[in-house]
DNA sequence: GAGCTTATGTGATCTAGATCACAGAAGCCG
DNA sequence: CGGCTTCTGTGATCTAGATCACATAAGCTC
């Protein structure tokens, strides 16, 4: 199967043309676990395609504490954001697992861009996402104890799991890794697993959180 | 001063066609302190240009829990990213003030942007800002103290004011809305800024907050 | 298997901040 | 003016969750 028949699912409703020529300027890369793919705060020079792995994007205070901004997975391209307005990158974005992903030149994507809406409606779309996903998060984080938070992130990136044809189910992500997420320490959210496992709602492994009850954990999150 | 004229400063860099057409499809509408000029959940039908006043968006959670997701302030559109993905808006969006306010329907802008890529990339750039705030935001929602959070927010605010050339250093903001900008209660709200009025870092009066030492508010929040 | 490194559970403490409960103040408007 | 409502300060209490400090455990590599 050629490249560009093999993007077309990613861009439902591209102009053939369009979808040739994008095709064209896409390279390959690969990255082993823990490589950085690019750092928060330097110019974006290229916008990736994620063909396989999970890649997550962190951010880092001057104290030293990390926070996930997002999880990226198979299907995804990032960062919409970025590329649209050329600003610092949002966070450094580093592969969690082996990784395979296409790229290409920000500069080379963004006048395809301007040649075609098309394009720019679908980068423009997954900005949009962003935003009604930050505001939902901003207010569980405002207001809901870690518990909830929890409940919330592990469904939030179930479904982001689902949408990349994973297993919705099984979270491969550290304790650590999902303090991050939410904005706890290790230990709050081990205690807490710990809890939610013994209630029936996960179960848990190293690296990894299996879901049991979807239904518990939605009314936990407040979905 | 015709519309047109008014307009420029905002718009700077539409073409004069543009412009035209754009304060051709404007109206005028006015909101008193406390009425809604839109509700979260709700579709889409306008966009407002804000002339005078201040607006703030909220968001109401199930328990009854206040967050404030912005304010307003005049030379702002909103909301910008309704307006580009027809979704439900965002928050309820509430006049704090004696509102003067220009709007245009949905639909015709969004006309009107398909036919110009320079409102498009306006309408666009303010979402993508939204974004990047967002995430300041988040980060310190996630690990900073109620003292940090309403640093940050107090200068993030003044900052926005004198965008909208407003006075940068009062802001008229009661500890309430405070807390449900920064995620706390009010009563924290209060023996904070008491604090730092101690401090001679800001000044205090009803539902007003004068900022007096920018430095070491900057300090505080991290800037 | 020995010896790493990384991920995890769990007890003990300590504290920021929520919550409850009032009392003052400052504007309103009749 | 007196009586509203809205905003604010402040004490007392209580608890979620951070932090510190270990002990495992599970993989990995040689």
């Amino acid at each position: 199967m050629s490249l560009k028949d093999e993007l077309r699912p990613w861009f439902d409703g591209l102009p053939e043309p369009v979808l040739e020529r994008l095709s064209d300027m896409l390279k390959f890369k690969a990255f082993a676990p823990g490589e950085q793919i690019f750092v928060q705060g330097t110019e974006p020079s290229a916008i990736y395609f994620l063909i396989e792995g999970h890649v997550k994007t962190v951010r880092v205070t001057p104290e030293g504490y990390e926070s996930i901004l997002c999880v990226r997975r198979p299907g995804e391209f990032f960062c919409p954001v970025t590329v649209l307005d050329g600003g610092p990158e949002l966070g450094t974005a580093i592969a969690m697992t082996e990784v395979r992903a296409l790229y290409a030149d920000r500069d080379e994507f963004v006048a395809l861009c301007n040649e075609s809406p098309e394009l720019l409606a679908i980068v423009q779309g997954a900005c949009l996402t962003e935003v009604r996903d930050l505001i939902r998060r901003l207010e569980v984080f405002a207001f809901r104890s870690v518990r909830e938070r929890l409940a919330f992130a592990i469904l939030t990136e179930s479904r982001r799991q689902a949408d990349s044809s994973g297993n919705p189910n099984e979270l491969r992500l550290t304790r650590q890794e999902l303090g991050a997420l939410v904005g706890a320490s290790r230990e709050s959210v081990s205690r807490t697993l710990v809890q939610l496992e013994r209630d029936g709602v996960v179960e848990l492994g190293r690296g990894i959180v299996i879901i049991r009850d979807r239904r518990k954990l939605e009314k936990l999150a407040g979905f």
